[in-house]
DNA sequence: ATAGAAATAGCAATGCATTGCTATAAATTC
DNA sequence: GAATTTATAGCAATGCATTGCTATTTCTAT
């Protein structure tokens, strides 16, 4: 049973290879990462989970006020019980407080302290380089490019989600 | 200030905040990737990571005589203690087996039993239907592009290593 | 006011991934 | 033959990430 075209279509079998090379470039990708990453930050005593964490509350929008909980689980996509652990490490090294939140007296907000944006911002410099060295082999189209190849991919991963509707994506300013 | 040129050049602020924005989608992707993943494969008691390894051994060329360690963390670029627990983990399951190296003594090769090698063949369907729906929006040449992109990327963050010199690209047939 | 939903906190377990250290056995080199 | 390197194994610690469960406080809807 041959293909009717000659162009030479991509088989199932072509498919599965080339899906399964691709999440496997992702797994490795993800790995040196977080490694590598987290040796740029290690200086600071940060690693690179602490520095998403950071990133979010550092953004000129949620700087003044902090982010909750909820918030910050819809835009890292990550476990409650995982980043518990991660913003207790961070109020522990009095990188971030927790603060009252005065409209809905359940929540809690995460906020950078002085002490927290001063580190930020020297770290800043360190995640810059890394960000340069790793992707010096990229113009900036194909970053850009990249950047939406993965983020289209991220979508289609958490469409698999059986539960989780409430995929809402915030801004990113 | 404006730009000297109307075709708006891109800043370091701007490159800065594409490759911030990548490296986020990243580290997203590879959560889900992760979570789901490990939920397709739940029904069979494995993990993402345990079929990376499996399907690191099931490979044609390595299926008969396996793969020792320091083979294994070349090729799926692990630390060793993580890979000897994971290891472990198919051992006790009964997927893997360890065999004495015929041609150096020292060297001990983890290979697919036949339970392993049922398992993983039962594995594969759902391993390809969780590969096809997490690419659903994805054409076969696209694809094939990230997975170009995802490879570059890799060997950008490997670069930063410092001591691992013996970053050698095995095959993956 | 009462019931239900939402936001947080905590306990417990499993697995992945890293680093650092020591030890043993076998191969290689000199 | 002796010294060095290589391959594996084990112990210990830290951090990330998930799931499942319960409890408390507060807001909202009836």
């Amino acid at each position: 049973m041959r293909p009717k075209q000659a162009a030479a279509p991509a088989t199932n079998a072509d498919r599965f290879d080339v899906a399964n090379r691709l999440f496997f470039r992702l797994y490795q990708s993800s790995n040196l990462m977080h490694k590598n990453g987290t040796r740029a930050v290690w200086g600071f005593g940060s690693t690179t989970q602490q520095w998403a964490v950071l990133g979010a509350l550092a953004r000129p929008r949620v700087r003044k006020d902090g982010m909750n909980v909820k918030e910050l689980i819809a835009f890292l996509m990550v476990s409650r019980q995982n980043l518990a652990a991660v913003l207790d490490r961070l109020e522990a090294r009095g990188w971030i407080e927790k603060i009252k939140d005065a409209a809905d007296g359940r929540a809690r907000r995460s906020r950078l302290t002085v002490k927290g944006i001063a580190i930020w911002d020297d770290m800043l410099v360190a995640i810059g380089d890394f960000y340069e060295a790793a992707l010096a082999d990229f113009s900036n189209e194909e970053q850009l490019l990249l950047y939406r190849m993965l983020d289209r991919l991220k979508d289609g991963l958490g469409a698999l989600n059986p539960g989780d509707d409430d995929a809402a994506q915030p801004d990113e300013g």
